[in-house]
DNA sequence: CGTATTTGACCTGCGC
DNA sequence: GCGCAGGTCAAATACG
């Protein structure tokens, strides 16, 4: 698997250049015309700048293309990689499943995870635990459970699993996901020697959402982060994380890091990350107001140009 | 000084 | 009822 890859989008939607057609800009005197040849230069004038903007928009509507096209590149590498992974999890799945099992017997309670969610969450449970709590908190089988996390994810995406890789000397339980966390709790579980660090989300209590993160004790390269329940406001925050959306400087930048490098194997994240995206593009266009001004300024001459002819 | 993290104590559910 | 294990709380501590 090529892990070393980096996914990187950057959206530089620079507006600058569009001020000098706002039309706060166009000096008012010239809309009391009292001559013909006023009159004329005034239109050419008008014409240039409206010509301007159609420039713009042709600029930026090819800059919108572009971007989607790029979106859908990573999207595609994306899914290519995740395949490769199922492929991987697969093979490794083989005969040797069966050695794996532990012998001791599982609490019901560790297969309900999502039983104790806040805030009114609903205890009831939100994925199949009787078939899937063994892989669940088998280290041996939790890429196994990832895999099934992305089968389960769409009628129970209450929780997810996400494994990531991670430099092993880093003994700090981090997973950047773009969200802010904050740690309410560590404990050293009973068939993993690594502790398990418990996040809730750092909007919380209005926002129910908790993370559990411990390093695979298969793989202590590989940390495995455990989320509940889903985020009920704009995601990744904008000053932190490796998916960042930077509304001011309006700059929009996704990262999926993979280890050293980079790879966040998301998996039932796959249809929310678009309305993520799409969020923090709406978010950061809407909140520019150069952008909206130059917007309102292309429309409003559209307008202008129509009521002409 | 305010905020985040750490960590031992406590709570809860489950199996025996 | 007791013990165990996971999850949470909250006081103490660290940090910027």
């Amino acid at each position: 698997m090529d892990c070393s890859s980096f996914l990187d989008i950057s959206l530089n939607l620079n507006t600058n250049n569009l001020d000098r057609s706002f039309p706060e800009k166009l000096p008012k005197k010239e809309l009391k015309v009292s001559t013909s040849a006023d009159l004329k230069r005034k239109w050419m004038v008008k014409d240039e700048s409206a010509s301007e903007l159609r420039e713009e928009l042709n600029r930026v509507n090819s800059e919108n293309k572009k971007l989607t096209e790029m979106l859908a590149t990573v999207y595609e590498k994306y899914y290519a990689l995740q395949h490769h992974l199922e492929k991987l999890q697969s093979r490794r799945q083989s005969p040797e499943t069966d050695q794996f099992e532990q012998p001791t017997k599982r609490r019901k309670q560790d297969s309900d995870e999502s039983l104790s969610l806040p805030n009114g969450f609903s205890s009831g449970k939100t994925y199949n635990s009787s078939s899937n709590e063994d892989h669940h908190h088998d280290p041996k089988n939790q890429l196994l459970s990832c895999k099934r996390a992305v089968t389960d994810s769409f009628d129970k995406a209450k929780i997810s699993t996400v494994y990531v890789s991670a430099v092993c000397s880093d003994t700090s339980l981090t997973v950047k996901d773009g969200y802010q966390w904050r740690k309410y709790g560590q404990k050293v579980t009973r068939d993993n020697p690594s502790p398990r660090a418990y996040f809730r989300c750092s909007f919380a209590p209005s926002c129910p959402v908790k993370k559990k993160v411990q390093r695979s004790a298969e793989d202590p390269s590989i940390l495995v982060a455990t989320y509940e329940g889903t985020h009920n406001h704009l995601g990744p925050n904008a000053s932190e994380g490796d998916a960042t959306s930077q509304v001011g400087s309006r700059t929009v930048t996704l990262e999926m890091v993979h280890g050293g490098h980079s790879l966040a194997l998301e998996k039932n994240e796959r249809e929310t990350m678009q309305e993520v995206l799409v969020q923090q593009m709406a978010s950061s266009l809407t909140k520019d107001s150069k952008f909206t001004a130059a917007l309102a300024a292309a429309i409003s001459g559209r307008l202008m140009e129509q009521s002409r002819t």
